[in-house]
DNA sequence: CCTACCGATCGGTAGG
DNA sequence: CCTACCGATCGGTAGG
């Protein structure tokens, strides 16, 4: 509900009801809204940037630990779109705490691709005129956002134009467009187009 | 202040009182809160979308195009990262009505865009493999996303960790890759980076 | 453009 | 986990 209508939108009572239960219950397990916030986003935070090191770790190759992480990560938010809406609205309500929570779960793996690259780059598999860390910046945003209003945005590269946005899962023709966007913004060579694009349309 | 806290965020109260008056005068101008919010993203959308097309005509070579929309579009948001903040926020808060406005404002330019980008891969110019549509939502949502968060996510990127999260100007750095992630996912020769990259520090 | 005021809903508490 | 209730704030109206 807080992906749905933001944090001050949903309500208690209508958070409470959902779970079936009343809302001073439901001000038991969280004594707090404020508590519920920070109990919902952590846990997100947590899950999400606890994945990627195991990742990179279990890949070997540069182009496979692209590849897993952007496997992993679109599979994350994919399975649900919810995710990706609710830490795009922390970002849009309140930078400054979301920047401390971003340092420390998100500045240490984003350091770590970001050597990768540079790597990469040493030797000649990256665009030498790639910027590392604002490159993990940009292809974040790019994700987060695409995943979190396909069904609005997402819907000019729909093929046939439903009434009714679809708020389910996001369409493959624009997952596969955001793997091949990253990938050719940053490899010299594109190799085996191994991300799965049976979906495509076109 | 729908940009910082939302719709519902942002009471009729607060923004009386931010311009001066009191709230039943401000609903004098606009006789509800709905109709306010209508004015906002209606003057919003239409200046971004009028803007488009004529930047399309004015530039002739597709190199040339690609260019002049890159830079109106970022500048048009840098200059005001809260227009894409409100964007966004209606992207999360109403899918469904947003369509809508997608379909009339946005659809006519980002099809026009898609035909030149079919019309270069004929030529070559193109990428055989971009999916018109699917890159044109794409860096929508890149550079949506990128304005409106740089304050937050964007420090991921900024050279020296100062503690409060600046919400002026974009930093030219993501700029710059932003701009450089666009063309290298599009164009199968980079030619003259004649992007503005003054900025960059690496 | 104001003062005064409305019912509805908000997050949260008392007390069991 | 509930019923009953609190003050504060919400969008909006009456009337000038």
């Amino acid at each position: 509900m807080f992906a749905a209508r933001g944090f001050v939108g949903a309500s208690l009572q209508d958070i409470a009801a959902a779970v079936g239960i009343r809302k001073p219950s439901l001000l038991y397990h969280f004594s707090t809204k404020e508590e519920l916030r920070r109990s919902v986003i952590a846990q997100l935070l947590a899950h999400w940037s606890n994945a990627v090191p195991r990742i990179l770790e279990a890949a070997s190759s540069g182009e496979e630990q692209f590849h897993a992480v952007a496997e992993e990560t679109l599979a994350f938010f994919s399975a649900d779109p919810d995710r990706a809406r609710i830490i795009l609205r922390e970002l849009l309500d309140r930078p400054d705490e979301l920047s401390s929570l971003i340092e420390l779960q998100v500045r240490p793996w984003a350091t770590l691709m970001s050597n990768y690259i540079r790597k990469g780059q040493e030797q000649g598999r990256v665009h030498a005129d790639v910027d590392p860390e604002a490159w993990v910046t940009a292809i974040i945003n790019l994700v987060l956002s695409s995943v979190a209003i396909h069904s609005s945005l997402g819907r000019l590269a729909a093929e046939r134009p439903s009434k009714r946005a679809s708020t389910s899962t996001i369409p493959p023709r624009l997952i596969a467009e955001i793997v091949r966007v990253a990938r050719s913004s940053l490899f010299v060579n594109q190799q085996t187009p191994a991300v799965d694009t049976s979906g495509r349309t076109e």
